[in-house]
This record gives C-alpha cells, sequence and structure tokens, in this order.
DNA sequence: TGCTGTCCATTGGTCTGACCGTACCCGGAT
DNA sequence: ATCCGGGTACGGTCAGACCAATGGACAGCA
C-alpha cells in the first residue's frame, strides 16, 4: 500500500439486513411517522419495500416484537400493529437481566423501596382529588376482595402503581410498573406462606392514602416505607434460593 | 353449550413454536444450567434437537438476541453465546418506550433523580473506603480532562454509575445504568449549548464525594438534588420538541 | 329481516434446500 | 519464526412452497 495511511477505502457494508430495517422502522417511530395502532404493511410487502426475502423481514419484525414495538396478529388483516405504550416487556427484560446478574429478590426489592418511597413527596404534591378518590377506591375494592378472601397480588400492584400514576410522570409510572411485573411473580408463592399480608398490607394502603390527603409527607412516607419493608421481609425469607426465580409464561407448549 | 360454563375444552395448541424454543431456553437461563459465557450448540444442530427447521431456530435466536441474552458471532467457532448482564438492552428498550409513550426528557430526568436522590442515603452507609478512592479518582481524572477540554458526558455518566455501584446493590446500579445509557444521547446536543457544565459538574461530583466520606447524608442529598436539577433545567431548556430525540445507533447504511 | 353456514382472500408460521460471506485453524512456503 | 492460503464450521440470506388462522362476502334458511 502505497498510497498512505488515509483511508480510501471504507467498508462497504456491515451489520445484518435485518437490522437495517429494525433502525428504519424504529426511527419512523422516533419521528412520530408510525403511531400506536398503525399497521405496517405485509411481510410479503415489505419484501418488495426494502427489496429483501421474507426471512429476513421477519427477522427484523420479530426484533422488534421482542421489544415491545409491535404487536403480530396473523388471519386476514393481521400484520404487525405499532403496539400502545407498555412496560411489560420492559418488565421482562428486568427478569431476564435479574437471573443473569444473579440478582437477589432482596436487591430488586430494595431499588423498588428506593423509586416507591421517592416518589411519595411528589405524590403528596401533586395527587389530585381524583387520583386520591380512586386510591380510596382501589383500597374499598381490595377489602372488599379480602373479607370474601380473594385478594390477589395484583390488586396491591394495581394499587402501588395507581400511586405512581399520582405524580402525573408517566416515567415514574412506568418505572413502577416495570418493578411491579416481574416481581409480582416471585411474590406469588409468598402469599401462600403468609396470607395474612393481605389484611395488614390493605390497612396500611388506606392509612397511606389518608396520609397524602393531608399533605403529611414525612407520615406517608413512612407507611409506605414500612409497608414496603413488610415485603422485602418476606422476600428475604423464602428467597432460600439466592437468586430471584421468575415464572413468567405458561407451561411449556409441544 | 348445555355443558354449562366450566371450560372443558381448552385450546389444542397456542403460540409460536419459535416462542417455544425461546422459553426453554430462557427455563435453563433461570435454572443455571446455562451460565454467561456458554455457547449454544450451533443453529443447525439445534435444528435436530427440537425438530424443527433452521428458520424457526433462528427466529428464537433473534428473539433471545433482541432480549439481550445472547450474543450471537459469525464465522468457525461462532454461534449463540450467553451474554454477561448488560443493562444496555434495558437501556435502549427504555428509550424506545420513552418514544412510543411521548415521555418528554423531563419527565424521564425527574425519574432518574428519585433514584440517584432516593440511593444517597445507601451510599452513605455503605460505601467502602475503596468506593470513595474510586469516586475521587473518577474526579480527579474529570478535572483533568476538564482542563484539557475533553470532558465527555461518558464521564459523568460513569460517576454516577459508580456511585450507584457503591451501594452494593446490583439492582440499583443497574437502574441507574439504564438511565444513563439512552439518556446520555439526549443530552449531548445540551453540552454544545453549554460547555461550561463540565466544569460546575465536575466541582458538585467531588463535593459530593466529601459529604459522603464527612456520613453527611442530607448534605450529600442537596448536592445531589443540585447537581442534577442543573441537568434538569438544561434538559427542559433544549427540549424546545416536546419528546426525547433519542440518538442511537449509526447512521443507516445501505 | 335476521341468523347461519360456507367459501375465499389475506396474512402470518413453517419447511426445504441452497448459496454466500465470515472467521478461525492448520499446514505449507518463505 | 513468520507469513500466506486453503479447509471448514459457522451464521446470513434467498427463493419458493405449503399450512393455519382469521375475517369478510355471500348465499341459504327460518
Amino acid at each position: 500500500m502505497t498510497a498512505g495511511d488515509i483511508d480510501l477505502f471504507s467498508p462497504v457494508s456491515v451489520g445484518r439486513v435485518s437490522q437495517v430495517i429494525v433502525d428504519q422502522v424504529r426511527l419512523l417511530l422516533r419521528q412520530g411517522r408510525l403511531l400506536p395502532g398503525d399497521r405496517l404493511p405485509s411481510e410479503r410487502e415489505l419484501c418488495g419495500r426494502f427489496g429483501v426475502s421474507r426471512v429476513t423481514v421477519r427477522e427484523a419484525l420479530r426484533v422488534l416484537e421482542a421489544g415491545g414495538l409491535v404487536d403480530i396478529r396473523v388471519g386476514a388483516r393481521g400484520g404487525a400493529f405499532v403496539t400502545s405504550p407498555d412496560p411489560t416487556k420492559l418488565g421482562e427484560g428486568l427478569a431476564d437481566l435479574m437471573v443473569l446478574s444473579q440478582l437477589t429478590a432482596a436487591n430488586v426489592t430494595e431499588a423498588r423501596t428506593v423509586v416507591e418511597l421517592g416518589i411519595v413527596p411528589m405524590v403528596v404534591e401533586r395527587a389530585t382529588a381524583a387520583d386520591l378518590d380512586d386510591l380510596e377506591s382501589l383500597c374499598r375494592s381490595g377489602r372488599e376482595a379480602l373479607e370474601a378472601g380473594r385478594y390477589t397480588m395484583e390488586m396491591s400492584a394495581d394499587f402501588h402503581v395507581r400511586v405512581a400514576a399520582s405524580t402525573h410522570n408517566p416515567a415514574v409510572e412506568m418505572l413502577v410498573r416495570s418493578f411491579h411485573g416481574p416481581l409480582l411473580m416471585s411474590l406469588k408463592e409468598a402469599k401462600v406462606a403468609e396470607p395474612l399480608m393481605g389484611h395488614l398490607g390493605a390497612e396500611e394502603h388506606l392509612g397511606f392514602v389518608q396520609a397524602v390527603r393531608a399533605g403529611a409527607v414525612a407520615a406517608a412516607t413512612d407507611l409506605m416505607r414500612v409497608h414496603i419493608g413488610r415485603t422485602a421481609t418476606r422476600v428475604r425469607d423464602q428467597a432460600g434460593k439466592a437468586t430471584l426465580d421468575v415464572v413468567r409464561g405458561g407451561p411449556n407448549r409441544i
């Protein structure tokens, strides 16, 4: 090479073709040229548009689907639809990451505690009357379900998510929501071991709402700390195995 | 249907075959029978094991790769390798979710603030001498870089992540790290508008470390609040467009 | 009119077999 | 010892085909 060190020749093409398609769709999403509910062209049409085979298009769609960006439906009028925002996938990613990282349930619960305690001042400051009414309504139906013996962890999770929503910051809500997805699963067994939890928990929920209504930041924070602390203790107790054993999806088919 | 409402008939077979493979691999991961660094069998061998075609196996691998669970390398001795835990993918998912949800940069920054302020007490309580030394070292190299005019947002992000690591809770560290991935990108332009940020920021970093060393929780929290608050202000100012404009990946190829 | 069953077009899901590019390894030439 | 050059084991892509699921159009029946 006598031409010197200048890079006259640049790499001609790198990466996967399917990745290019993924990036392109993501770009459209970012630019707002694709909105939730929109339907992408059919696989066969995308083949023509991008000039690639159907396999490649399908791999791109699979990546987008795994990222929770599109929802794929079969049959006539099916196709890839841009999803409404839903942190569920993010929670799954979190769960996967946890098992890969050997995170303990206690670790995750502590992180969750940081977030849920940290938002209390925001909740107290910003919660509207409608927020408080909703929260009390959740408490009431929780108590009824409790007496009927059908109080579920989902109901508790709903309450915590609704609290987060009262910050009127969608990012905060999403953060809490993503915690409550996989975490819920790890706690389901705990509930079996300690059915009383629902009772105390429901009372504490109501107390928290009243503290928020009174504008008592410190009191609300303390209540929440105790409330989550109980969960943390249970998690730590039942975590005989060190890593969070997330149970997701149904039993294996086939 | 006279047989009543009981569901005698259950769906015979649902879902995708590739999804079954994904679940199966994920299960192995959860059970610890696949560890980071391990190599999955080659695509062609997996075909035989699962009794499906290569296309199906590839789609499954694509999903696993998109979830950040495996890393696929080409060439001889290539294949799918279980990744070491890395919240980068999670950060990307967060970024995608943000654009889908019309989250503003201010929203995200506020959520980040909640986390980074919430962990300060943990940092003060648990930081070891090595942690503090590392942090001060980062501050020093930051100052040097500053004087040399090559202080980058990455260096600031490194500091914040190192602070989170001082909680000795990997979940917390991962949370902060996932914030600093996509967020960093949105702030890069801000740095151009306000090159002085690095200067003040670096000073505040050092002050924070000293407060932590002194065990002054309140002081450390306040310093961090001011520090992040400055960022929040800049983010809000530059957010002429309401949604976070995340720039990820290189320019489109092809 | 209104319901029901059938047919059919659309669309994703999977298979088969082939070919290409890439990356590593190893042996031969220098 | 070092530097090439095939051999080989991979993933990446393509083409065409068939199956399964779904929803709508339409005819037949009450």
